[in-house]
DNA sequence: AAGACGAAAGTGGTTGA
DNA sequence: TCAACAACTTTCGTCTT
């Protein structure tokens, strides 16, 4: 995957203004909200177990996000004992021992699930929205029990899906799944559990929002993609869409506004960023171009 | 040689008795 | 709880560029 230029996909523009309040790039043109998940070149992760340190306690809002990293902190590092004289160390050891003691399952359960929670979000590079949402999610099954016999990472990815989906931010199931290193049907059986037991309803993405995603990913230009969008609102109108994949549809009307355009790209590469197979791809095409009696030139003839 | 196409069989999930 | 069913995948052979 070659990084390119970041270009908006609407009007074309290179100019963003970063959002760090949702961690978003907008372009300066059109006002277009690119998702960072698309390759900005920012990478930053955290594992700061030593830079909790420095932070702890610096009076940053509390954020459910941080309740169990920042708050529940440690009592001391270990380092921080050779500074100590006998009998603070005694005391050190027996405060470390009360705090492990009183700290309750469900506190410790949190502080885990959050960092894991944090790790996920910031390798996806999803806003603070996502990873606000997913959290107050957790919380909530955690209380209520949900949590036992899965593991805590599958819950947590579990979480953010369902907060990518209700902020309608569309990430694919494989790519959740793969970032935080969970086995996929686990993934969506809990998924489905937990959306079940919460009664969270999560309408579908629509294939809309996947078709500016994967567009974006595949450097198409902003024609093919108003047109692939275009494209999946007729296949709407004629309820060629529900009950289908989301993304199979975004990958066939890409596909077709593609070659419309007279641009080449294989299946096999639209299949790709999309999660879907050539053969799905290949079904739904033969399925929209016959129902919506599209002809596919390739001098860039527009139907209407 | 690579990509597109389609048939056939398999998978995991939903639904309805 | 189980069987039928829809959507999607995998695999593989054939045709097209």
């Amino acid at each position: 995957m070659a990084e390119q230029k970041l270009r908006c996909p609407v009007c074309g523009s290179t100019e963003f203004i970063y959002d760090p309040e949702t961690g978003e790039l907008i372009c300066k043109r059109c006002g277009y909200v690119l998702e960072t998940t698309v390759d900005v070149g920012k990478e930053w992760r955290e594992f700061d177990i030593k830079d909790a340190e420095t932070k702890r306690r610096a009076g940053s809002p509390t954020t459910l996000t941080k309740m169990a990293t920042g708050l529940s902190t440690e009592i001391g590092n270990i380092e921080d004992l050779y500074k100590l004289s006998e009998e603070e160390r005694a005391e050190f050891m027996r405060l470390k021992k009360w705090q492990q003691r009183a700290t309750s399952s469900l506190e410790r359960n949190l502080k885990i699930a959050m960092q894991e929670l944090k790790r996920i979000t910031s390798q996806l590079n999803l806003p603070q929205t996502v990873e606000e949402e997913a959290a107050k999610i957790y919380l909530e099954a955690a209380e209520k029990g949900l949590i036992r016999g899965r593991s805590i990472e599958t819950v947590v990815a579990a979480c953010v899906y369902i907060a990518c989906r209700k902020l309608e931010i569309p990430v694919t199931f494989e790519e959740i799944a793969q970032a935080a290193g969970v086995n996929k049907k686990e993934l969506g059986r809990t998924y489905r559990y937990l959306i079940r037991q919460l009664k969270i309803k999560v309408l579908p993405i629509s294939p809309v929002e996947y078709v500016h995603r994967f567009g974006a990913l595949l450097n198409l230009p902003p024609e093919v993609i108003a047109k692939a969008v275009e494209i999946v609102e007729k296949a709407r109108e004629l309820d060629l869409t529900s009950g289908r994949g989301p993304q199979g549809i975004a990958a066939a009307a890409l596909y077709i506004a593609a070659t419309m355009y007279g641009i080449r790209k294989t299946q096999r590469e639209i299949a790709e960023v999309a999660g879907v197979t050539e053969v799905t791809i290949r079904n739904r095409y033969k399925e929209l171009v016959e129902k919506l009696g599209l002809q596919i030139e390739e001098t860039g003839k527009k139907k209407r």
